[in-house]
DNA sequence: CACCTTTGTGTAACCGGTTACAGATAATTT
DNA sequence: AAATTATCTGTAACCGGTTACACAAAGGTG
C-alpha cells in the first residue's frame, strides 16, 4: 500500500500538499495539483482511514446496535439507516445486542474504541448510563428516551388503533397477545390496545409471550387455541406472531376472517405474502432507518436545530384477516 | 478520553510498561502490574482501537458484503458470521451491494482503509480483479471461487432435488422459474433442475424472472399462472418467490398439493410458517455463516492446513406443499 | 567471584495521515 | 513605490498506541 509520502516523493512536493490536494482546502497550484493527481493515480493511492481518524479523533464509522438482525424488523430498518448512512460517506459498525445488557455494552465500548462519529441504537436501557455519558451524537431507534433524539412510531396510538379495528370489524371474544415485558414498544402497543379493550363491549383476555423468536411463535400461536378455543380475534403483539397464529388457525379449520379475526403489527415483508394477507399496523421500518440516520447525520455535522424527536405514523393496512367495515354503519 | 499516557503517569510508569500490562506481554513486576491495573481502573481508560490498529496495519474489524440484507436469507447468514467473530472479539463492518459492482468497489476500498483483517463477501463477482489482487483473508459465501476459499451449499444439487421431489411425487406439467441470470447460485439450482426436468417423463416449462425483491415476487405470481394456467408443480427459484406463488394460487382456488405441488428454496424461517406450510431445499445459512467466519478466523490466525472449500448439505424439507409419496412405490 | 541469563523498566521511533506555523512569492491596494 | 493581502509550499508536531533497544538489577552457574 502506497502512502502519502510515496505520493509527496513521487510528485516532487511535499506530504502537507499531497494532503491538501485530497481533502480539496488550503492552496494549491494548478501545476502541482495536476503533478499530484498524476503520482495518486500513478501509485494507485488511496488515504489509510485509520491514520486520519487518530488525527481526527474521529472515524467515518457509525455503530448501529440491533436486538437482532434475524428479526425481520431490523433488516428494513437497517437498509433504511445504511443507504442514508452511505450516501454521506460513512460505513456501519454492526452488532446485535440480543437484548443483553452486556453485549450491548461490549459493542458501545467497541464502537467507542474505533472512535464512532455516532451511534444508534434499538435499546431497551435509553436512561443507562451507557448512553448518558456519552459525548457523541446518539440516535434511538424505535424508542423514546429524554436524554438523545429518537425516531419511533406511536405504539400506544398503533396498539390503540389495532384494538379498534377489531372492534369495529365485530370481534367480541379478543385475544390480545402481549409481546416481552422488557421491550417498551411490546409493551407500548400492548396498553393501547389494552386501554382501548378495556372501554369497549367486548370480552377478552390476554395472553403474555416472552419473545418474539420465530421457534417460539409456534408455540404461542398452540397456547392461544388451547387456552382460547372460542376467540373470534386475535391483536397479535408483531407479525411473526400472527402469521404464527394464522397458520395454526388454518389448521384447526378456522374460516379467516369469518370465524376469526387476526391483526398483526409491523408490516413486515411477509405479511403481504401470507394467504389470507395479513391485516396489520405497519411502521415504516425502512423510513424509520432513514430518518433515524438523517437526523444522525445532522448531529454529526453539528448542525442548529436538530430535531429531538421524529415520530413517524402507524398505520392501519387493511388486507384480508380483517372483515371490511359495514360500509352503511 | 483518558489515554495510555495519562495512565502512565497516574500509575507513576512509562507507556510502555503500561502497555505491556495491557497486552500481557514482556516482563511486568507484580507490584507494577497492580499499580497499572488500578490507575487504568480509576480512570477508567480504555485503549484507543485506532492508535493501536495504525501500527499494527490491521484492525479488528472484518468486512461483510451482502447483496441485499433485506432478503431474508441474509440476516440468517449474517448472524451465524457475526455470533462466530463477535466470540473471537472481531467486530463487523457492513455493506449491501446491491450486486452492484460500483458498490462492490467501493465497499472494498473502504474495508482497505479502515484496514480490515478479513473480507467475506457474497458476490457475484467471485474473480474480479477486485478481489485476486488482495493480500489479506476472504472468503466468499454461497458462491464458489478458484481464487479464495469459499462456503457453499450445493445449487446444483439442490436444484437437482428439488426437480426429483416434485416428479416423484408426480408433477407431470412443471413449471420451472428460473432466477436472476447474474446470480450463481441462482442459476446453480436452475441448472440442477432443469438437468433432472430433461431427462424425467414430464412437461414443463421455464419461466424467467430477474430478481428476487417482494415487490416483484408477486408479478412473477401472476405472470405464472396467466402463462401456464395449467401447471401442477412448480419448482420455484427462492422461498420467497415460493411464498408469493402460493398465495397467487390460494387465491385463484388452487388446492394445495393436490392440483398444485410447490416447492421452494433456501428454507427461511417464513416458509415453515406459510399455510400450507411450504416444502423446500434447505440451506443451512446460520451455519453457513458459522463456518465461514470460522474458516475466514482460522486464515487471520493465520494457521496452516485451513481448508479451500467447505460444502455444507442442502437437504428437502418435505413440508405440506408436495404430496406423500406412496409408501409402496 | 566472574559471567551469563532472566527480569523489570524507560526512551524514543514508528504507524500514516492532518494542520499550525513560517517563509516566499505574486497580486492588489493606496 | 511601499504596504498589504492573497497564493503557494514546506517543516515538524501531533493523534495514541506498540515495540526495538538500551540499561540496570537480580538470580543462577561453574
Amino acid at each position: 500500500m502506497a502512502t502519502i509520502r510515496d505520493v509527496a516523493e513521487q510528485a516532487g512536493v511535499s506530504v502537507a500538499t499531497v494532503s491538501r490536494v485530497l481533502n480539496d482546502n488550503g492552496y494549491v497550484g494548478a501545476e502541482t495539483r495536476k503533478r499530484v493527481m498524476a503520482a495518486i493515480e500513478g501509485l494507485n493511492y488511496s488515504p489509510n482511514e485509520v491514520a486520519r481518524s487518530l488525527y481526527k479523533r474521529e472515524s467515518r464509522l457509525i455503530g448501529l446496535l440491533l436486538p437482532d438482525i434475524t428479526n425481520p424488523f431490523f433488516p428494513q430498518l437497517a437498509r433504511g439507516i445504511e443507504d442514508e448512512v452511505h450516501r454521506a460517506g460513512f460505513r456501519l459498525l454492526l452488532g446485535n445486542s440480543d437484548e443483553e445488557a452486556s453485549k450491548e455494552l461490549e459493542y458501545i465500548q467497541t464502537f467507542l474504541q474505533n472512535q464512532v462519529v455516532g451511534i444508534m441504537s434499538a435499546t431497551n436501557n435509553t436512561d443507562s448510563e451507557n448512553y448518558t455519558n456519552l459525548d457523541l451524537p446518539v440516535v434511538f431507534l424505535d424508542r423514546v428516551s429524554k436524554q438523545h433524539p429518537s425516531v419511533y412510531a406511536d405504539g400506544i396510538e398503533g396498539g390503540r388503533l389495532a384494538a379498534r379495528t377489531l372492534v369495529e370489524r365485530g370481534s367480541k371474544r379478543i385475544t390480545l397477545i402481549k409481546g416481552p415485558g422488557h421491550i417498551q414498544p411490546a409493551m407500548d402497543r400492548f396498553q393501547g390496545a389494552l386501554a382501548v379493550l378495556s372501554e369497549a363491549e367486548v370480552d377478552f383476555s390476554v395472553l403474555s409471550t416472552s419473545s418474539y423468536a420465530f421457534d417460539d411463535a409456534r408455540t404461542w400461536a398452540e397456547e392461544l387455541f388451547a387456552k382460547y378455543p372460542d376467540t373470534d380475534g386475535v391483536i397479535a403483539s408483531n407479525d411473526i406472531v400472527a402469521i404464527a397464529i394464522l397458520h395454526e388457525a388454518l389448521r384447526l379449520g378456522r374460516r379467516i376472517p369469518d370465524d376469526l379475526q387476526l391483526i398483526g403489527y409491523d408490516d413486515i415483508p411477509f405479511s403481504s405474502l401470507s394467504y389470507p394477507s395479513l391485516s396489520t399496523i405497519r411502521q415504516p421500518a425502512y423510513e424509520m432507518g432513514k430518518e433515524a440516520a438523517k437526523l444522525l447525520i445532522r448531529m454529526i455535522q453539528k448542525e442548529k436545530e436538530v430535531e429531538q424527536t421524529i415520530q413517524l405514523p402507524v398505520t392501519l393496512i387493511e388486507r384480508n384477516t380483517t372483515r371490511k367495515v359495514d360500509p352503511n354503519a
